[in-house]
DNA sequence: AATGAATGAGCTTTCATTCAT
DNA sequence: CATGAATGAAAGCTCATTCAT
């Protein structure tokens, strides 16, 4: 029969990826991710008690692995080979903005059962910001970023970068460069 | 009844507007638009054939809109004069990524009925993007912007600082003005 | 086309009525009314927002009707006549002890939406109840009802004789005959 | 694992007769069941082939006992105690009257897999009718019960009589006086 | 014998869209 | 023009039941 017989959890967190990013929260659908998956629709209700349960699973598994990954750049020494170790823990996902706007999305929702984990995602993203914040502030410590600009700023424009969509196809290596490039120099001459 | 007589189509624009970003394009409902608009649901079909045909047709107002204004940042002479004019056609309209994002989900869905107006609305995005390398390249014509930078980066770029939140409650100016210091000199010091 | 110009609700409420009494609460479903009715299924969502809603619409003109028919009873003057006359505006709806436990399922399943209506409902029974309480106390105080007898007990008892089936295929007279004769008598010689 | 070596079939019924209670017949899911008996929601199965064979079992076994309880009645002499001892076997059962109607639910879902059990319980409910008449006709020949009285309507009295609920907290041999009163003389002086 | 896992059937609900007036 | 009314299609979800181990 065309049953399959488990359902493998990898596969099932990369193509709700997937199929997140193509489709956005609003139009992902478990029809759809079944399919993808070539088991039933139902079957994922086994798992998962509706679409903001998996949703909220996969995002948080995703920004963990995040926050993880950033920690180990925290030992890094050297100001610019730091903010490049920062992004290089994104480039690779650089869908990150759209994943924080579905938590926002979620909690517009107002669903209480699914209010536990947007917490704990919340949580996990102020992590990952506190860690940009303490890169930027050894910036300033050691007079390599300008004072008088604000951290969220400053933050913020990281993740800027990163979203920037490779027109020219280059290698990330030299994407990193360009962007700590830009960050630190600006256009101007 | 409380039944209007004509739909004022400036307020449909408005409206659709708001409940566009209010909501997202997924969530835009015909129902709460009519409510809003205080028409009949069925009566904005006699309008636009469908949903996507109005959204269709308030972006393109929206960006041609953008187009004119954009066009007379052309005349400015001075660089920094000129971005900041330029970035601040965009300010107030910080959702435009949103909006541009909308378009790329309309031509997910594979309605031939709106092809041609998809194609009427990525024709002025590119009017626009034509206008920002104007900009760029005569930054690089007068030794203002670095040469070896990719000007389809910079756009980008210009294009991500009004997305950020107005986070510091700053007026529309003192944002411009980090904007583009930010742009030319980056975070160094 | 099979489209038919408009709901009857009368015709809605009588099949509600109907299909509630053969299925039960729970097994009411809108699929099944809409086929009887003729219309499509979410057609029935235009006039009510959810099964409940629609149930308890027609819950609520059900006891409105009875209320307002049991007022006219209070007017009568020998006890047996009124008694009979109460009976009579239920005999015709045995069901209404399936009524009133369908009020009661409602009431567990915690829809805050549908709360004020049911309280209406409630307020309604309540009506029933005082009246019915009124004709066995004006019975006590000619002294042709025992003293000793928990009103509530004869009230109870005056609609468990009315849910009794017509086995014999009697008229509804001769049956209110029968039950006035019983409850004021019993069985003994 | 918690899981269970073998069902213990005692447990078996009285969790089923607890749910089916607390739930009524549609709301009663085979996986709240095995939850609470600490075994596999498929283990169910082993044993009944579906859920309404459960019920049925459950509902057979139940009017069996009650069958074999009522026996016993029909050797005391004193119509008064007699009524009173009948009445007695049903009191802790109030529910009887919603096992009788889940039954005739049963019979309309027109599983024929399950029509031979339904004919089984009904045979036994005829069982506890006979019973009855049994009682009512000795009091009839022994004068203490008006002859015109219909035999299945004071059976149904009977039964009626059980499923009123006990307001005042009196205990079981209070409320079965009070019944075989009113049952024998009525409400009037 | 017991179960975990998978699923289909069926229900509620929402909404874009059509159509007769 | 404008609209009220009707509807189909599709989403979200639940649960009885089956099957391989």
């Amino acid at each position: 029969m065309a049953r399959k017989k488990k359902i493998d959890h990898q596969e099932l967190m990369i193509e709700t990826e997937k199929l997140l990013l193509e489709t956005g929260y609003d139009s992902f659908h478990f029809r759809l991710l079944a399919e993808r998956l070539g088991v039933g629709r139902s079957t994922l209700y086994e798992y998962y008690a509706n679409k903001d349960d998996l949703i909220t699973a996969y995002v948080h598994s995703f920004a963990y692995e995040r926050v993880e990954e950033c920690k180990l750049v925290l030992g890094i020494d050297d100001l610019q080979d730091q903010i490049e170790a920062f992004l290089r823990v994104f480039l690779k996902y650089n869908h990150i903005q759209q994943i924080v706007i579905m938590v926002t999305q979620m909690e517009g929702q107002k669903k209480p059962q699914n209010e536990e984990s947007i917490l704990h995602i919340k949580k996990l993203i102020k992590d990952i910001n506190a860690i940009s914040f303490q890169i930027i502030q050894k910036g300033k410590r050691e007079g390599k970023i300008r004072q008088e600009l604000d951290d969220m700023f400053i933050s913020y424009m990281m993740f800027n970068l990163i979203q920037l969509p490779n027109f020219r196809q280059q290698s990330d290596e030299e994407r990193l460069k360009q962007f700590v490039d830009f960050l630190l120099n600006g256009v101007s001459t």
